[in-house]
DNA sequence: GAGGTCCGGGG
DNA sequence: GTGTACGGACCTC
């Protein structure tokens, strides 16, 4: 029999562990594998006592203990250790041998999770296929069917089992004036999705009250008599996949804790096993046993790859499939149901469950995730969370490979000791390089950048902590942070291995893609070389991670060392090799400033550019990422650009922005409107003085009251009692001047207020004013406070870096030509060093040279703790013997 | 720029 | 369940 695995646990029968692992064969079926006599086991590095004595002691305490050779994870050796492994039988019961087992030594691998000990040493990983050969058996534990196995064989198949995805939203009725609690607040209503349908429906509504015969909804006389229904849809659809918006930390723990207060079971997963949310601080992980639960809004909201100014349903619907909420305010849904008017309340609930599932299916939401599974051996519901468990399982499976033993998480006293060590020498970074501040127009800026640069570096040197030489000599590399490495011949390193394994896999996979038709295989393998990506990308980050099993900071050093190396060189390069400056460096990449306007000349050149550097640069390989036509630079990490990407034969261009945001929460609609259009104008026209002149225009307009409340209005949300607020702030106040207005209105926990800042002489967080009050009484809005908070600040920085001064700015003293602009203006504070033209400004402190005055008019360099002072040492070869 | 605090989604 | 765990935006110094 050949299954795809979904999930795992074990239960103690007759005091021994049985693993089960439950699978999904190639037409859908639901298998439960059984497999016993698989025991915990752990190892202790014995110290300062003779190893045959605390092998005798241990099997004193009942424990079976064997001496056995194993490499310590943390420094080269060449030969092995002698630790003590020692197996136990209830994996609960190990933390508590851990933990008396401390005082002959440090334990080893004690804390890894009994599931994932078998899977690893049976090489079984999530959403991988195994081989089973076993017996039926017959069980109540599962409600599925069970074999007993003797023999389980991983396998290597490409395609996935067909799954069942459900997707689940509740609507409360909270019986006061806040959210729902489950201890009080009866359910009203259980909405479903389901993929493939269900009974031939493809969602579903269950209501707590009678309700007119429709189709697709079901009503009960009932809150308890829904909830049972709800039990039976979950055992009769039986899903794989549980989907819901925002379940992980509102419907899931509402309905267990509800069905809980109901009397009713909550055994509604694959086992006997009762579905549970366990809390951590202010969010809850949740267990389905033989099922996965699937937080579309956990999802997307950690997707690096896309940004919403919100999260909820609504937005992030009409953002991804066009299609939003039936809208409706909670209050509105209690109202109706007082009134007993049910019918939108029916299909705002059903269209909230359809479009979690339809968000998890239509834009493959798990396709990544599926892939991170196979390739970390992790369990489907645990890829969900994040990327330290995804290492930690592919390190333990390739130690395993290399008798190499895995130390435990870090307690509480080893917390402290790498708190103390981060603060006392530090984590260096990447490079950052100063950027020549301003607009640069009169050529094309070229970036280039070093694909998958910390992978490639961990691989070119050979980092790892197996390789790191802590004591001894042997043939190793010396990285610019000073530490040593053993060469690949003498060890490879696990870390090497990895990121070459996964980097290959990468490239081979998107050969694969290139080359496939079959619309869905392209969707996995797309999926697939992603996940490898991020994997590839996320274990430098590890290395560096204060929690990590393998926290060795001479190995991050190590690597942002020869980060930093490299860029150095490659600036280097550039500079003395061809006739263009370096204006801008971040981590991997480079930014060129050259004298060409022609989009495919300048292209040509960083194609020319990036060979001559990758040449010269080993393994490493520097690659044309995209050309700006003007790029306006206003400080590290914060520029603009009109890029352009070439498309086939066609140039695409956008204005593209780094850490320059015009979308903010907190900024009313004027200033990102105004943003907007003056970058637009400077990078696309290179028209400064119309910039400005446009700044004017808005500022007058807004003088003059013309600007419409809407564009003022800036939102904010109550989280919490208005008495509970202890600074004033302006929503705040807000709530609290209506209130006084109206004192019906007084509960505002949950509301999103908008308001505008009106003229007057109190604090400005008293003068925030309810727009439609405004336009009713009539009441002027504070332009200049519009003028100052909410333009200005960001317009300044850009405007500044063009050469205009801010009084410039507003006043408009005179009209500038382009190359007026580029030429700072000289202004009369004496801190600053007056230049004029293209040449550089030089700090007399440190000799450091720059092209404008910057903002403060201080030095960036003297006031900034930076890396690149004396660090340029060059990582060489050093042969021994 | 560093360090601390708040808040998200859901009804 | 042999685990104990966010992260981004914003504010202040």
């Amino acid at each position: 029999m050949k299954l795809q695995i979904l999930d795992c646990d074990y239960i103690l029968i007759h005091n021994r562990p049985v693993v089960r692992i439950f699978g999904k064969d190639s037409v859908g079926n639901t298998v439960c594998v059984f497999k016993e006599g698989f025991l915990p086991y752990m190892y202790l590095h014995v110290k300062d006592r003779d190893i045959n004595d605390v092998v005798y002691e241990i099997e004193k305490l009942g424990l079976r203990a064997e001496v056995t050779d194993k490499f310590l994870p943390i420094g080269y050796k060449k030969t092995p250790e002698k630790v003590v492994k020692i197996t136990g039988r209830d994996p609960s019961k190990i933390p508590e041998i851990r933990e008396s087992l401390k005082r002959f030594g440090v334990p080893y691998e004690a804390d890894i999770l009994f599931k994932y000990r078998f899977m690893s040493d049976n090489n079984i990983k999530g959403m991988n296929w195994i081989e089973v050969e076993g017996t039926p058996v017959r069980t109540n534990t599962v409600k599925c069917r069970a074999i007993d196995a003797k023999k389980i064989k991983p396998l290597d198949l490409f395609n996935n089992a067909p799954l069942k995805y459900m997707s689940v939203d509740i609507e409360c009725l909270p019986t006061a004036d806040r959210i729902a609690e489950p201890e009080k607040d009866p359910i009203i209503m259980v909405s479903f999705a389901f993929s493939p349908s269900f009974r031939n429906s493809k969602n579903l509504v269950l209501v707590s009250r009678p309700v007119k015969k429709q189709e697709g909804v079901m009503s009960f006389g009932s809150e308890k008599e829904m909830m049972e229904r709800f039990l039976r849809i979950m055992k009769d659809y039986d899903p794989d996949i549980v989907i819901g918006y925002n379940i992980n930390n509102f419907d899931l723990p509402y309905i267990t804790k509800r069905l809980e207060v109901l009397n009713l079971p909550r055994d509604f997963g694959r086992s006997e096993k009762n579905v549970y949310c366990r809390k951590l601080q202010q969010t809850y992980m949740p267990y389905m046993s033989g099922r996965v639960v699937v937080d579309p809004y956990e999802i997307i909201r950690r997707d690096p790859w896309v940004r919403f100014k919100r999260y909820n349903l609504d937005t992030v619907a009409k953002e991804m499939l066009g299609i939003q909420k039936i809208p409706m305010g909670y209050k509105e849904m209690v109202a109706l149901w007082s009134a007993n008017k049910l019918d939108r309340v029916i299909e705002y609930s059903r269209r909230d469950a359809v479009l979690a599932l339809k968000l998890v299916i239509d834009k493959g939401l798990l396709d990544q995730f599926f892939e991170l599974a196979k390739i970390s051996g992790l369990l489907l519901q645990d890829s969900l969370s994040g990327q330290t468990q995804r290492h930690e399982n592919k390190l333990l499976n390739e130690f395993r490979d290399r008798n190499i033993i895995m130390p435990c998480k870090p307690g509480g006293t080893e917390m402290a000791k790498r708190i103390s060590e981060r603060e006392k020498s530090g984590l260096k970074g990447a490079l950052v390089l100063e950027p020549e501040v301003g607009l640069h127009t009169d050529g094309c800026t070229i970036v280039l950048d070093f694909t998958s640069l910390y992978p490639s570096l961990i691989k070119a040197y050979n980092i790892c902590p197996t390789t790191l030489l802590l004591e001894g000599e042997a043939d190793h590399v010396v990285s610019p942070f000073g530490s040593r490495f053993v060469l690949p011949e003498i060890r490879e390193g696990i870390l090497p291995k990895i990121v070459d394994e996964l980097m290959t896999t990468r490239s081979k996979v998107r050969k694969e893609l290139k080359e496939e038709k079959d619309p869905e295989k392209k969707r996995i393998l797309n999926a697939k070389q992603l996940a490898l990506k991020t994997m590839a990308n996320s274990l430098y980050g590890y290395t560096g991670y204060i929690r990590s099993r393998l926290y060795v900071m001479d190995i991050a050093n190590t690597i942002t060392s020869f980060g930093r190396e490299t860029i150095t060189n490659t600036k280097k390069i550039i500079e003395e090799n061809f006739p263009f400056k370096v204006i801008y460096s971040d981590t991997d990449s480079v930014f060129i400033r050259t004298n060409i306007t022609d989009l495919d000349e300048a292209k040509e050149i960083g194609e020319k550019i990036s060979d001559f550097v990758s040449k010269r640069s080993g393994k490493l390989h520097l690659k044309y990422e995209k050309t700006f036509k003007t790029f306006l630079i206003l400080a590290k990490k914060r520029y603009a650009g009109w890029s352009f990407e070439k498309d086939g034969d066609i140039w695409k261009d956008k204005i593209a922005m780094k850490g320059i945001e015009t979308v903010r929460r907190d900024w009313c609609g004027l200033t990102t409107d105004t943003m907007n259009r003056v970058l637009d104008i400077i990078l696309k026209e290179q028209d400064i003085g119309k910039a400005s002149k446009y700044v004017r225009s808005v500022i007058h307009e807004l003088n003059k009251g013309l600007t419409p409340l809407e564009k003022l209005t800036i939102i904010k949300g109550i989280t919490k009692e208005i008495s509970r607020y202890n600074g004033i702030q302006p929503h705040v106040e807000l709530a609290k001047k209506i209130s006084k207005r109206d004192p019906t209105r007084k509960n505002w926990v949950g509301e999103r207020l908008g308001f505008v800042i009106i003229k007057g002489n109190q604090l400005l967080s008293k003068r925030a004013e309810d727009p439609d009050y405004i336009k009713e009484k009539g009441l002027e809005i504070d332009s200049s406070y519009y003028v100052q908070n909410q333009l200005m600040p960001p317009l300044e920085r850009i405007f500044e870096a063009c050469g205009l001064t801010t009084s410039e700015l507003l006043e408009g003293s005179r009209q500038k030509s382009l190359q007026d602009m580029l030429r700072p203006k000289k202004k009369k504070s004496p801190e600053e060093t007056i230049l004029s033209g293209f040449d550089s400004i030089v700090c007399k402190n440190c000799n450091w040279s720059f092209r404008r005055p910057t903002l403060t008019g201080l030095c960036p360099k003297c006031h900034s703790k930076l890396y690149f002072s004396g660090n340029g040492s060059i990582g060489t070869t050093v042969q021994t013997k």
